[in-house]
DNA sequence: TGTGCCGGGGG
DNA sequence: CCCCCGGCACA
């Protein structure tokens, strides 16, 4: 997934509310409607400074509130948040035109209207969803729908700024599915509580909020291909969350504190998760418990829970294995959590960088499985992973970079790698394809192999003719062509001729006039079998 | 331009 | 097979 088509597809979503159409009259303001419904409760301020709420009714079963809280906008265009809107906006208007082939999600972005009202960029809500083309059909329907029910006065706006979908996507039930059930994650993700950094704990309110949009925005924006990941994410509840205003905390807290804490987190979570124990969570004081394995600050709510977690995934034991002897112990805190101030309870617990980034068992250092992770990780472009504003890149890569440069480096330059390189080449699957399975995918692919063949075959060949002449030279050779096997050049392209050799062959040592002392292959002009790289 | 070597052909 | 060479890609 290129973190610059990801860009420009979030560029053109749909305005939530239909706020700032006229903004970018000229423009394709509304290409599609991505998110089913996103209509927002109560009155329609061109914009407001107060807590919006935005209202996801996809669905009776997956309907969730998003409050979006937006405070203080004023003031504020200073805030990172506000700034990287803006150059999220800067750089969609150049890439406006060829945005709207194919299907990106729907994007409620709140625009940032200089002029307006005086709405300055860091107050708005970020809803982004990117699920190509799942939810372009989606769009489609919901749009039409959406301009039957808009009111006469919004529907002009809407219309002008309307631009048609392509028609070439076919609605089809289970696509709708897979679309309700994004959404319904993507209501998940957007929880600012969850999706917060670590390090925003420490950061000054307007600063974090700013981040908790970034975050927002980013998380909503994976593929469906990582929806699973972003719920996974949220497993993890020692993310720790902002310091955000009481009546926001506390309706995010009953639904979104992580595994442990939340229900909706958990459903989406267990399933693909090693922690499948139900927890219910009251408003009052609780007893959490928290790994101490090293970049590992999983928090829990069960004791079992935590050494559950532990044994498996830091002591590497069998899942399925009940049997412990009480090493776990060793490795988890029991802490005491105020519900009302979990957050800062979390906050305070996690000075270093949580581990929220993907699934947690496979990050700790300690841990060798990492593949496992890896192709989760590597389903984005690495090279956008630090920026901001890849906020619409893939919300896989972007967790991770949020909270944990160093973990996101690793998976990332691991495609880099000499052998890995050269696999990647190989099966297509590159980092920037996007495919939704990276690394894991790569490594596994047997072209790989197979493109490596034909330079060997043809010395092997040409071996076993020259080995009549020089035995030793030959076998030495064929050893190492064998090798090469295993692990073929990374340059090594299917059709093309293999590298040439560094090595002097027996031309160069030799000389013309000692042709005779040519390996059999040097005099017949074929590959050189004394002298090999 | 020299070199490495692939592809092909003659014997 | 053995031997040779045209021709290409690359440094």
């Amino acid at each position: 997934m290129d973190s610059r088509y990801m860009l420009e597809k979030s560029s053109v979503g749909t305005r939530v509310g239909g706020t700032d159409f006229n903004c970018r009259a000229g423009r394709s303001v509304l290409r599609d409607a991505r998110v089913p419904t996103v209509e927002r409760s109560g009155p329609m301020p061109a914009y407001t400074h107060g807590p919006v709420l935005y209202k996801f009714v996809m669905d009776a079963s997956s309907a969730a509130d998003v409050k979006s809280e937006r405070s203080s906008s004023k003031g504020n265009g200073l805030s990172p948040g506000g700034r990287i809107l803006h150059d999220m906006e800067k750089t969609g208007l150049g890439d406006q035109k060829d945005s709207g082939s194919s299907g990106i999600l729907k994007r409620a972005s709140p625009t940032h209207c200089p002029g307006i009202n005086g709405q300055l960029p860091g107050g708005f809500m970020h809803l982004d969803i990117s699920n190509p083309g799942k939810q372009a059909e989606l769009a489609s329907s919901f749009r039409a729908a959406q301009v039957q029910n808009v009111p006469p006065s919004e529907r002009q706006s809407l219309s002008s700024s309307h631009i048609p979908v392509p028609r070439n996507r076919k609605p089809s039930g289970h696509a709708d599915k897979e679309v309700m059930a994004a959404t319904v994650l993507t209501s998940l993700s957007t929880s600012p509580l969850v999706l917060y950094p670590s390090s925003a704990s420490t950061v000054p309110e307007p600063a974090s909020r700013a981040w908790k949009e970034v975050l927002s925005a980013s998380y909503s924006s994976s593929t469906s291909g990582n929806w699973s990941w972003d719920a996974s994410d949220q497993s993890v509840p020692s993310t720790p969350s902002p310091p955000l205003s009481n009546d926001t905390n506390k309706s995010f807290l009953l639904s979104s504190q992580g595994d442990d804490v939340s229900e909706d987190a958990t459903e989406s979570t267990h399933f693909m998760f090693e922690d499948p124990i139900p927890r219910k969570r009251k408003n009052s004081m609780k007893v959490m418990f928290k790994c101490l394995w090293k970049n590992c600050e999983k928090v829990l709510s069960t004791s079992s829970g935590i050494q559950r977690h532990i044994r498996t995934v830091h002591l590497g034991r069998n899942n399925d294995s009940d049997y412990s002897d009480g090493e776990e112990d060793f490795y988890y805190s029991e802490i005491e959590v105020n519900m009302d101030s979990l957050t800062e309870g979390l906050s305070s617990l996690t000075p270093t960088s949580p581990t929220t980034a993907g699934p947690p068992p496979v990050f700790p250092p300690p841990l060798t499985d990492v593949p496992h992770s890896e192709h989760i990780n590597m389903t984005g472009s690495q090279s956008h992973a630090p920026t901001l504003l890849s906020q619409s890149a893939p919300s896989t890569l972007c967790h991770i970079r949020t909270d944990h440069a160093y973990q996101a480096t690793a998976p990332v330059s691991i495609p880099v790698g000499p052998e890995l390189a050269g696999l990647d080449s190989g099966n297509g699957t590159g980092p920037g394809t996007g495919t939704g399975n990276g690394i894991s995918v790569s490594w596994q692919s047997p072209p790989v192999i197979f493109k490596g063949v034909p330079g060997p075959v043809t010395h092997v060949r040409t071996v076993s003719i020259g080995e009549k002449r020089q035995p030793a030279a030959n076998t030495h050779t064929t050893v190492n062509k064998n090798h090469a096997l295993v692990t073929p050049p990374a340059k090594s392209t299917p059709g093309t001729r293999k590298p040439r050799g560094e090595a002097k062959k027996c031309r160069k040592v030799y000389g013309m006039e000692k042709r005779d002392m040519w390996c059999t292959a040097c005099r017949w002009k074929k590959a050189c079998q004394r002298f090999t790289d």
